[in-house]
DNA sequence: TTTTGTGCAAAATGTTTGCAAGACG
DNA sequence: CGTCTTGCAAACATTTTGCACAAAA
C-alpha cells in the first residue's frame, strides 16, 4: 500500500498545496491515501462509500471539491467511458495509457500506443492547436465467455 | 436543407424501423429531419428547445427515446466532450472523425487520421478484443485571439 | 382493434451550492 | 484569531420511468 507512487504523491500534493496556499486537512490526505492503495476507475460514490465503510468520514461535497483539486495537481485523471459518470483513476507517475471498454461487461483494460503522440502533434500543427493531452477510448467486446450476458456492472 | 444525406438518412431509417419492427412516426421523422438539418454538437435538451421553437413539438421523453434509436440505427453518433452532457451529431455518410476541443472556449473542431484504423486493429489483435469503434479527443487550447478569455459555451 | 409510442409528471442520478460550524496556520 | 474547509441539506441538471391516452399497423 504504502508504496513509491503513494510516497512520492503526498510529496507532490503537499508542494502543491503550499504553492496554492490551500490547506492540508486529514480529509486530503485520507483521499489520496485512499485513491493510491486503488487500482481500479471508481467515480465520487465509489469513493465515498469506500471511505465511510472503512470509518473515513468524508462528506460528498468534500468529495467533489477535493477531486477537483487533485486533479489539478495532476494526482488524479479524469475519465468518461460512454455513460454520464466521470470515472477517476490514479496518475501520478505512470505512463500515458488509453482505454479500451467492453460494451458487453463494462470492463476497462488499458494500453499504450506511441503513435499517439505523433498524431498529437502533428493534428496540433495541422489545426493550429496547442494541443496538451489526448484520450483514446476503444469500444468493443471482449472474449470472456461469460461476458455476452451482458451484464450492467457499474464499472 | 433536404440534401442527399438526408435523403439516405431517411431511406435506411425506414428500413431499419421495418426491420426492428418500429412504428414510422411523426416525432422520429421530425427528429431526423431536425438533426440532418444541423451541423453542430448538440444535446438532448438543444434539440428539445429548437423543435419547441420550430413548433414541432416533441416531448423530452419521445427525445430520449428516440436519440437511442436513432444511434442504434447509426444515424447519429454519441459523444462526451469532458463535461457531463451527452452531444450528438449526425452520422450516416459522413467519414470517420476525431474531435479536437478547445479547454478555453469549448469550441469542438473534427479531423482524420488515418493511422487511428491501424492501432485500433493492432490494439484489438493485441488485446484480443472485437473492437467496433474508436473514438480519439484531444484537448488544447486554440488559437482565437478572443478565446483565452475561458468563455464559458455550451457546445 | 391491438400494440407500440407519446406526453406528462414524478423519480432517480450525479453534481453543485449556500451557509453554519469546525479546523488549519 | 482570521480564514479556509468541511458537512449537511437543499438546489440543480440531466436522464429515466410509470402510466393514461393517442395513433400506427
Amino acid at each position: 500500500m504504502k508504496d513509491i507512487h503513494y510516497e512520492k504523491a503526498v510529496a507532490r500534493f503537499l508542494i502543491f498545496l503550499d504553492e496554492k496556499g490551500l490547506r492540508k486537512t486529514t480529509e486530503r490526505m485520507m483521499m489520496l491515501e485512499e485513491i493510491y492503495s486503488r487500482h481500479d476507475h471508481f467515480d465520487a460514490e465509489d469513493l465515498y462509500t469506500t471511505m465511510v465503510d472503512k470509518k473515513q468520514y468524508v462528506s460528498r461535497a468534500t468529495i467533489y471539491n477535493n477531486l477537483e483539486v487533485l486533479l489539478e495537481c495532476g494526482l488524479i485523471r479524469k475519465n468518461q467511458f460512454g455513460n454520464n459518470v466521470t470515472k477517476y483513476e490514479k496518475a501520478a507517475n505512470f505512463r500515458q495509457h488509453d482505454h479500451l471498454i467492453c460494451l458487453d461487461c463494462q470492463q476497462v483494460k488499458e494500453f499504450c500506443d506511441p503513435r499517439l503522440q505523433q498524431i498529437q502533434k502533428m493534428i496540433g500543427e495541422m489545426m493550429q492547436f496547442e494541443i496538451t493531452q489526448h484520450d483514446l477510448l476503444l469500444y468493443g467486446h471482449c472474449e470472456k465467455t461469460d461476458c455476452e450476458n451482458k451484464k450492467i456492472l457499474s464499472n
